[in-house]
RNA sequence: CGGGGAAUGGCGCAGCCUGGCAGCGCGCAUGGUUUGGGACCAUGAGGUCCCGGGUUCAAAUCCCGGUUCCCCGACCA
């Protein structure tokens, strides 16, 4: 009974039969839409609270903007403009009435922002500013996936101003390293820190630093972003202040922004031919109870200290479900199984007798993931066990990681390396470069990682020496 | 947006070529037997055959137009 087709066979199958068994989300009547469904909407809330803790910690607060956006403002910053044209929706008619001025529904929310950040900004005093926005905006796609790409995606964007350069490329930067915190330390999710090339940056920036995650196909995806957007849009928009020198100055301006694609990454670095596979941090559902009985004696006692053990776990903050209902233990076990249920506990009449539980751990499937253990004391040590998956998974992801990014001296070195796989090659920062690679090998520049040794190389399409090297590799 | 495939009950599909009662498996409902890795039997419910037009005595089937999904390319988080 294949309900899920296998990974190897076919990725792009497999991903969209575990959305589905897990019953993460439905199409839409509308091409390019998803409807979110409360399996998968749980997860990325989630993930959302655990990233908006890490934002509050930093420093930052929400605020709302609106999802219209007057065309005029998009067209101040000639580069964000010329960027997003292409995959703007435009509200041409209201009210039954036709629009003196377009409205575009927001691509991203940076011009709006500035409008406010200008009337916002007087003096340094009132510096720096440290608003995200959570929310959704609409790209017109062309190709789309549920979750990696859709028309409408819901995101967070943070948008910060300062009074110097110094202190908005160390917000940038230290965004940049939330994000990967959150996919290390919540997701389990490893990812490469880097700068974008020229040519892959942010419309209006003049910087872009992005993290990395291996999918399971061995494909790149852009997981987060975070952009120095320089003076550029302060200039645009006229964001000025008074400095203490008492010198009118422009301010410095960052945006970051990571949506639910990171929640498919996450699917597709974890996943295996079972379904999901959540690390425990942010899974909806950390734990189920599964009662095994044959006769109505055995299910009394049975759902009797099921029911015991399940308000012990709720009691200790796990998030766990009693399952009850009227199914073989089989079809309970697969069923969440393919959701992704960390740990499951299954409680049978011979459990009853000797005061145990079979423990189940979804990171090792099978017998060999299965252990006994007693009543007592259990959810100490299901929390424990919360740790060991986390770690589990994310060892196995960043081991799958390495294992798949070699490195690439020459052009034929880098053309055998990302057949199945990431290079890591010397490669000159140059648009020119990153089309030759798009062409010949329909491989991208994912970006320069920060973590690698400065050198004396060459790089491997022009040939001119360069002092460090990028990561090469197919992407979503 | 270019090339290729597809749309038939909740899910997966057959039927289409060669027009003639809309089917199968799973799921769902009810009853019974079951239950430590996707149980079984019986009975039953559930369909604008993607949408619109055309051809025909008759269209799931043929023709035209459109929509959506999947895969491969160009663009993006």
């Amino acid at each position: 009974m294949a309900k899920i087709t296998p990974r190897s066979e076919d990725f792009s199958q497999w991903y969209l039969d575990v959305l589905r068994e897990a019953d993460m989300f439905d199409y839409a009547p509308v091409r390019g839409c998803i409807v979110v469904k409360p399996y998968g909407w749980t997860l990325y809330e989630n993930m959302r609270d655990s990233l908006d803790k890490r934002f509050k910690d930093t420093g930052h607060s929400n605020a709302a903007f609106p999802l219209f956006i007057p065309m005029s403002f998009l067209k101040r910053e000639a580069s964000h403009v010329e960027g997003f044209s292409p995959e703007l929706a435009v509200v041409t008619h209201g009210g039954g009435e036709e629009l003196e001025e377009p409205l575009v529904v927001r691509p991203t929310s940076e011009t709006i922002i500035g409008h406010s950040y200008a009337q916002w900004v007087k003096s340094y005093r009132d510096l720096p500013i440290l608003i995200n926005l959570w929310n959704s905006v609409v790209r017109w796609e062309k190709r789309t996936k549920p979750f990696l790409r859709t028309m409408e995606f819901y995101w967070q964007e943070g948008h910060t101003a300062h009074a110097t350069h110094e202190e908005s490329w160390a917000e940038v930067q230290q965004m940049l390293n939330v994000y990967h915190a959150h996919g290390v330390e919540d997701c389990a999710m490893p990812s490469v820190k880097g700068r974008k090339s020229r040519n892959e940056r942010f419309a209006g920036a003049i910087n872009t630093l992005s993290i990395e995650a291996m999918m399971g196909d061995r494909r790149a995806l852009q997981a987060g972003t975070s952009h120095d957007l320089g003076q550029n849009f302060a200039r645009a928009f006229d964001i000025k202040f008074l400095d203490r020198d008492n010198v009118e100055k422009h301010c410095w301006t960052t945006s970051w922004g990571l949506s639910w694609r990171f929640m498919g990454g996450m699917i597709m670095v974890h996943g295996d031919d079972q379904g999901l596979r959540l690390p425990p941090r942010i899974a909806p559902l950390q734990a189920v109870i599964v009662p095994i009985y044959k006769t109505d004696d055995e299910k009394s006692r049975v759902m009797e200290a099921a029911d015991r053990i399940f308000r012990a776990l709720k009691a200790a903050g796990i998030r766990v479900r009693l399952d009850d209902r009227d199914e073989t233990p089989g079809f309970k076990f697969n069923d969440w199984e393919m959701r992704g249920v960390p740990v499951r506990v299954e409680i049978g009449p011979k459990d009853v007798a000797n005061n145990s539980v079979a423990l189940a751990r979804r990171d090792i499937p099978g017998k060999a993931g299965k252990s006994f253990t007693p009543q007592d004391g259990l959810p100490e040590k299901i929390k424990a066990l919360f740790e060991d998956i986390h770690n589990s998974l994310l060892r196995q992801a960043e081991a799958f990681q390495k294992a798949n990014i070699r490195e690439a001296n020459t052009w034929d070195e880098l053309k055998a390396a990302v057949q199945d796989g990431w290079a890591l090659t010397p490669l000159l920062d140059d648009p020119a470069v990153d089309a030759r690679l798009k062409e010949e090998l329909q491989v991208t520049n994912r970006n320069f990682p920060f973590d690698q040794e400065p050198g004396e190389w060459t790089c491997v399409v022009t040939g001119k020496p360069v002092t460090e090297r990028a990561l090469v590799a197919r992407a979503y």
